[in-house]
DNA sequence: TCACATTTAATTGTTCGCAATTGAATGTGC
DNA sequence: GCACATTCAATTGCGAACAATTAAATGTGA
């Protein structure tokens, strides 16, 4: 038998876990687009506002531990949402190589617009909560031990 | 009580799958790096590669149904390939609108080095393969629900 | 104190990803 | 057969994403 049976072979694309979450990302983006076009925001800057929204005046590193990005993502990112007029950009007086982000009132402001968007993907997740959760927290823990990885 | 339970807010970043996904996709990357560049391949171009080793002599069109990508990512991306001399890119004589996309000899010959990236891949998970096979199934269907959200 | 390493953002260059448009080839309805 | 719409790839422009480098500020050890 020189042929081996297509639901075990480890290079067929659709056995791929890593083409799923890809192309799930990708699914999420295009069904988060026209919600977040209606807020002025990509998905990206969604998630930094979704940071300052929790906890305001952060260094650029600590977005970027949170979010898993690195400065050369987030510099642009952010001067594009500081020439929006939603975040401000200023040196820490404590220590100059650091740069805070504070949400502007209108930073703050666009949290209320936001708040509808959550239970728009829920929805269209077509999903119980109790199962989204579920998921949530599998596919978190193997992006931890991806990222132990990396630290070898 | 005027605060909300952490624990339910919709607006945290740690309760949104999609944050889950999309960093997941971000690890996964990293873990793939060094592997795919002893390839001399990106990721996207590893898909596209794993299509390809499928099936041979595909129009772009299909490619990009499979990856749920578009002309605009593909178009670029085969072009570089083809300079990579992993592809030839041949426009077809039936439907002069279509480009066929064929494995070279060196792409072909590529499926051979490929062979040890899933097993990386799974010890990278730190998980069983029956574990993978049920998350990536759970995620491929909350996939194709989001995506039959778009196409309303 | 002073040389040296570390930390932090910014910058540069390459590759995705997609919306919108273009242009050529094909299909269709009359 | 001919106007018309449709299909397909390519193109353009913008916004990520990241590696590698730079430069400034800070920390550390002798």
């Amino acid at each position: 038998m020189a042929r081996k049976s297509t639901a075990v072979d480890p290079l067929r694309l659709d056995n791929q876990i890593c083409f799923a979450v890809y192309s799930a990302t990708h699914a999420f983006n295009r069904v988060y687009k026209p919600l977040l076009d209606r807020l002025g925001l990509t998905y990206p800057q969604y998630l930094v506002m979704l940071v300052l929204w929790e906890r305001d005046d952060v260094p650029v590193k600590e977005i970027g531990e949170k979010l898993f990005l690195d400065s050369g993502t987030l510099t642009p990112l952010l001067k594009r949402l500081e020439a929006a007029h939603l975040v401000r950009r200023t040196r820490s007086r404590e220590d100059e190589r650091q740069v805070l982000i504070a949400l502007t009132p209108q930073g703050h402001a666009l949290k209320e617009k936001a708040r509808s968007v959550p239970q728009s993907i829920l929805a269209a997740s077509d999903c119980s909560v109790s199962e989204l959760v579920a998921m949530k927290d599998e596919i978190v823990a193997l992006r931890d031990r991806l990222n132990a990885v990396i630290g070898e």
